[in-house]
DNA sequence: GCGCAAATGATACC
DNA sequence: ACCGGTATCATTTGCGC
């Protein structure tokens, strides 16, 4: 039979002996459907020169070992004439009975003599099949194949929850609409945060037209969404009623790898309940890694917070991804605000819980559902779009970093170059690689301490994958010699100056990442003629995807790693803004600052239209791949001195476009270390000084402040500071305030850990002059109104924000703030 | 015990 | 361990006197 298949899930499997992929998906008319295939895994070894491959391959097709109770075999041999970065190589492909058992054979061939390498060892039977067939994740497919009754896959010892199941003699990649898949988002609240150690209270599951909140915790007048259960145990049981109802291709969760999935399967044990979610009836299954996921087979489980915190973050405003700091920035709501200790402390006593706080807290816990699913809606576009183009398998991708990416994007594209993969590196490797020290990076330029007025910001559109197209920059078309190639001159890889030479002939991976780019400009050109969603995913994934590949090739894990290759590219990086601060002044404007791939100038009496002509200049001279392009004018811009020192602050500046609109970069204001008090005002004060261009209203609001806040008018919660705790307590040399408090916070058995945000006040200290800041820190909590030291907060938050820009203007610390003694002589 | 520089740590920029 | 180097700044820590 043939049907059209979208795969979503992917895993692998024996059946009767022999290695399957089973893909999990649907019908393009919605039926649930797996589709079961398979293709030959193999790995390559690369001979040494000058030997007898005849008996080399004879030696080869010998081995045979017996191995967690089976026989690991060579099936089958075969010379092919490849490519390994960049370089021909005759190589044998070994073909095996199952991938299991190239770690076994890989070993025995290393140790003959013959053997120069072994390659591609390390792959993913799936990454394998997805490569071999052409299949790509979340496209529609044609199918053919026979399709496999219920007895049928009974004598095969397999259950299979779905609607169909076939087995394929033939897959086909089909143009197709997008897939629209059905979410379920769930979230539990449990009693104890550490994972099994309290009860699960709670569970709520959000789908299309669908909301539940399940708990044994009961209350009267229940909104109709909440459906009681006697205990623990048939509250478990009921989730996974819902699920099998529900039947969704993705489970999503917001931090559920770490936490929900974790808890359910320890509580399920206790409760001796299976958590048999998959659709073959399997258990939940935790993949360890450095951060362990959860998987269910047949159904994808999507963490949002992974997929947030590695592809999103950098895209977002919000200096959290909290649910609910995401889910506000992104959808506009928030989560429920709930005393969550309070609720917790009272279930373990086995209090009487009021029944309108019990009733918030389940409208709490589905709120928390909501979100994730809308969220999951909202970013399911940029998820599929980046399984699409890596075509690694959904589950992967939503929790891959940058450099998962990037590199599967490379290994799944090596058929069409003929390329054998380079290996991971080992361990040994990553850690010789980790002591290599830093090699020289981009140029900043430092600013003259100023106002400036009619600005202009120029910068370099994707400097780095310009370079590297331009220059063909990969570890495969890295040489020797100069002969037909382009030399980099300057490159410091840590102590003294080189010239690296990248041949001329365009290689893969820069050829991949200029298609990366070009398809980048066809999207850019769609979206400006009709918006979508799934085009400015696709137009996000490509970017950021393209902007990865210079820090993947100085990556340590990287199979393509190559500090050369990073180093060139910032050399030649420094050369081009050089030149064009050079070019930039020649013309008779006025460079004023300049970071890696952008300057700020002034016009110089000329006008915008000259700035433009000049750039379109400068454009003719450069790399076809280059671009050199106006960011936008700037009425007027502040640049500081650093706090210690005259010389001008890097990195540290703002601007106002002819909109009125700021540009505040690197100031306290951003920084979310500072106490909003300090924030709030900073910003106030650089809008109006660069409204104005003089800081005399700027000088009266600071100093209302201070006296606001020697009268204790100020608001504990705006004089919070919050840093974050990013290592355990324990790892700690130093132990500066926010460390102190973690460990307070531990005391009194509030929940801390690596990543939490600790917040604290600085209060009043004993009046020893040597008392540490830490000791004068407390939670917020602790302190009551007024409780704060004002003297703190004027010489440590407001004086070093405000001072550098009161500089700018002349005016001198003392003009700000009047000491307290002076203060004291005034009062008489 | 004091004053200083160095070390540590967090965060931002691109 | 899960992309890079450059930069600022606060606070603690260690050292010499």
């Amino acid at each position: 039979m043939q049907i059209e298949f979208i795969p979503i899930d992917f895993d692998s499997v024996d059946i009767e002996g022999k290695s399957m992929v089973r893909m999990f998906g649907r019908t393009k008319e919605g039926k649930s459907c797996c589709v079961i295939d398979t293709c030959e895994p193999y790995f390559w070894l690369i001979p040494k020169k000058k030997v007898d491959i005849g008996k080399y391959i004879e030696k080869i097709k010998k081995i045979k070992m017996l191995h967690a109770g089976r026989y690991a075999e060579v099936v089958d041999v075969q010379i092919k004439a490849k490519k390994h970065m960049g370089k021909e190589v005759k190589a044998l492909q070994v073909f095996v009975n199952n991938p299991k058992d190239i770690t076994v054979i890989k070993d025995i061939a290393k140790e003959f003599k013959e053997t120069e390498a072994k390659r591609e060892i390390d792959f993913n039977f799936v990454t394998r099949y997805i490569i071999e067939k052409d299949v790509k994740p979340l496209r529609l497919h044609a199918v053919e194949g026979k399709e496999l009754s219920k007895s049928e896959l009974l004598t095969k010892d397999i259950v299979l929850n779905v609607d169909l199941v076939i087995q394929a003699n033939s897959i086909k990649l089909l143009d197709g609409d997008e897939f629209k898949p059905k979410l379920l988002a769930f979230d539990i609240e449990a009693s104890e945060l550490e994972i099994g150690k309290g009860e699960i209270v709670m569970v709520s599951l959000v789908s299309d037209n669908f909301e539940k909140v399940i708990t044994w915790k009961h209350f009267p007048d229940a909104p109709k969404e909440i459906e009681f259960v006697k205990n623990e145990k048939e509250l478990i049981e009921k989730f996974k009623e819902t699920i099998k109802k529900q039947k969704p291709d993705c489970l999503v969760g917001y931090f559920s790898d770490g936490f929900d999935l974790p808890y359910l399967r320890a509580r399920a044990d206790e409760n001796n309940v299976e958590l048999d979610l998959g659709l073959d009836e399997s258990k939940v299954t935790f993949i360890k890694g450095i951060i362990t996921s959860s998987k269910i087979t047949g159904i994808v489980h999507v963490d949002l917070f992974k997929f947030v915190d590695n592809i999103i973050s950098p895209m977002l405003q919000s200096e959290s991804v909290s649910l609910n700091a995401v889910a506000k920035e992104l959808i506009g709501e928030e989560k429920i605000k709930v005393d969550l200790g309070k609720i917790s402390k009272e279930i373990k006593k086995e209090n009487k819980i009021k029944d309108a706080e019990l009733r918030k807290f389940a409208l709490y816990n589905l709120q928390d559902s909501i979100l994730t699913y809308k969220l999951a809606l909202q970013l399911w576009p940029n998820i599929s779009e980046m399984t699409k183009i890596v075509s690694e398998p959904l589950f992967n991708v939503s929790r891959a970093s940058y450099s998962y990416l990037v590199e599967n994007y490379i290994t799944h594209n090596l058929k069409e170059f003929n390329e054998i993969s380079p290996n991971r590196p080992t361990y040994d490797k990553i850690a010789e690689r980790k002591e290599r020290g830093k090699y020289t990076g981009a140029f900043v330029f430092q600013p003259e301490p100023g106002l400036y007025e009619d600005i202009a910001v120029f910068d370099f559109r994707s400097l780095y994958p310009s370079i590297i197209i331009s220059y063909n920059i990969s570890p495969a078309s890295l040489q020797e010699n100069s002969k037909d190639a382009l030399a980099v001159k300057d490159v410091d890889l840590g102590n003294k100056k080189r010239t690296f030479y990248f041949s001329k002939k365009r290689s893969f991976i820069p050829i991949l990442l200029k298609r990366l780019i070009e398809s980048r400009k066809k999207v850019k050109q769609e979206l400006k003629i009709k918006h979508s969603p799934i085009l400015a995913a696709r137009d996000y994934g490509l970017k950021t995807l393209s902007n990865a590949l210079y820090g993947y090739y100085a990556f340590f894990g990287a199979r393509y790693y190559s500090v050369e290759c990073a180093a060139s590219i910032t050399s030649l990086g420094r050369y081009y803004i050089h030149k064009a601060i050079e070019e930039t002044n020649k013309a008779g404007f006025g460079v004023i600052y300049g970071d890696t791939d952008g300057i700020a100038l002034t016009l110089n009496k000329k006008t915008e239209a000259q700035a433009i002509e000049f750039l379109e200049e400068v454009n003719k001279k450069l790399p076809e791949d280059m671009e050199f392009e106006l960011e936008d004018f700037f009425k007027r811009g502040i640049f500081v001195t650093k706090r210690t020192g005259e010389v001008g602050a890097k990195k540290k500046y703002a601007l106002i476009n002819k909109k009125g609109k700021m540009k505040i970069r690197g100031f306290e204001t951003v920084r979310r270390d500072w106490c909003n008090l300090t924030r709030m005002m900073q910003d106030h004060i650089l809008g109006q000084v660069l409204k104005e261009g003089k800081a005399d209203s700027a000088l009266e609001y600071t100093k209302d402040i201070i006296k606001k806040l020697r009268s204790k008018k100020i608001l504990i919660e705006d004089l919070a500071i919050q840093t974050q705790l990013r290592k355990s307590i324990e790892d700690y040399v130093s132990i500066g305030p926010h460390v102190a408090i973690a460990k307070r916070m531990q005391e009194k058995g509030l929940p801390v850990g690596i990543g939490s945000m600790i917040e604290y006040v600085v209060i009043e200290g004993k009046g020893k002059n040597n008392e540490r800041i830490r000791d004068k820190a407390r939670l917020p909590d602790e302190v009551k109104e007024g409780g704060y030291d004002a003297e703190y907060y004027i010489d440590h938050q407001i004086v070093p924000a405000v001072e550098t820009i009161f500089n700018v203007f002349d005016i001198a610390k003392e003009e700000i703030v009047e000491s307290k003694k002076q203060k004291k002589l005034g009062d008489f």
